[in-house]
DNA sequence: TGTACATCAGTGAACGCGCGTTCACTGATGTAC
DNA sequence: TGTACATCAGTGAACGCGCGTTCACTGATGTAC
């Protein structure tokens, strides 16, 4: 049986371990990672790892939840970071982010986006508010242009479908943020198409087709952000 | 050394194995697929497989292979089948079709599009062309309405970033139809936009956020051709 | 300051498992003369 | 019609591999009195 970190003294052997884990994914694919894989990496004995993580699940998950954390800081950073002067602007940052976070870390996106690790089930008491954390920055820059009047709502992304404004609604009061429904049916749809061209990018579908994936995103992005109303950007 | 299927007495065979190997996938994941697998569910020996698939990268490559072209024959039955009166409502019945197969057959769009299987690396001399297949019927229905002015294309659509150009124009020329750059460029997003929904959907990121995903599909690809500047949806 | 003991980090051997692939073979079926 | 032979589909044993996990253990370090 195996103690899970009681203190935190072991904290560096801890990080050593993750990111051990991460080389180990990144050569050879998300199944890659293996407790005997790793050990040997480190030169030390399987068993060794067990004094730090109870089971190979264990690990996988606390890299998944460090994963999301890790995108979700690089969209706050990246809006911090922003020199833009409009809210849109930020936002256009914000989204730009996203994809250059799942290009500095393919097998980590592969991780918390891709197929699931045979035999690995991720608890989604853990998934769904990792995600939910990754939305706060882009939809409340969203909501902050609606109030401000920078985004102006336009046809046909102005509407919410009724079987999907029921479950927004009840997102927003789960999560308790004053937000209105639309900035989260906005932020919603562009997440869906920032999502599929970087999971194209990311598997090699897009590249041969449109060369430049860099100004293909921008564009894309861009022209969403105009379509639903954006003035700034 | 085994001899791939020399003449076609072995066919019911041949079908069996990768009949079997989907069942496997579809119980276990994509990775989830192997040679002692099948053996053991037609009550046969592993070596027995050997005498229809050189290895198991080839038995892969030949499910990938038929699944591609399973969904490429989907979308032209859709088109087909379709009772629409217009080009932009064959369109949006193709664009139904694909998300339907992909629900239909959840592993196969996995093994398509998602994380490779440990080990084996797709082919790109199966796999480009294959992916342009699947494109032929929406690009062309896109390419008929353009003509017939039932799209006229509307910014932000109407333009494409001068380094996606370049790359789209060979590529028309490659595929040797005659085909007007914007179609495919307005093909590409699209394909980008449905993929993000569809992928999400798959590995259960979106269902939890918005519901329905039937009426977030519909709505968001209808907006998504309007806003192109479909007028007949 | 010295001794007794607990804790910690890790070892080494072993378990049972499933995997792709090879090899020499067997028995049934079909074909040629 | 009967015999000789080739082909075909599959068997059974074995190879070497890597895996997660368990178990009893060892030796070093830290702490209490």
């Amino acid at each position: 049986m195996a103690r899970k970190r009681d203190e935190a003294l072991n904290e560096a052997t801890v990080r050593a371990i993750k990111q051990h884990a991460r080389q180990l994914m990144a050569e050879e694919g998300t199944a890659g990672i293996s407790i005997r894989g790793i050990a040997k990496a480190m030169d030390v004995t399987p068993p060794a790892i067990y004094h730090y993580f109870a089971s190979l699940d264990d690990l996988i998950t606390a890299l998944i939840a460090e994963d999301f954390n890790g995108l979700a800081d690089a969209l706050e950073a990246a809006r911090d970071a922003s020199s833009a002067v409009t809210l849109g602007g930020e936002l256009l940052d914000v989204v730009i982010a996203y994809r250059q976070w799942a290009l500095d870390h393919p097998t980590d996106f592969q991780l918390i986006y891709g197929n699931p690790i045979p035999g690995y089930i991720a608890p989604p008491e853990l998934t769904v508010p990792a995600v939910v954390r990754t939305f706060i920055t882009p939809v409340a820059l969203i909501e902050a242009a609606l109030q401000s009047g920078e985004l102006i709502p336009q046809p046909p992304y102005e509407a919410i479908p009724p079987e999907v404004e029921a479950n927004l609604s009840r997102l927003i009061a789960d999560g308790g943020y004053p937000i209105q429904m639309l900035s989260m049916h906005l932020a919603m749809v562009m997440w869906t198409q920032l999502h599929g061209i970087i999971m194209l990018e990311l598997y090699h579908h897009l590249g041969p087709n449109v060369g430049s994936v860099d100004s293909f995103y921008r564009h894309v992005m861009t022209g969403l952000l105009r379509s639903m109303g954006l003035r700034s950007i």
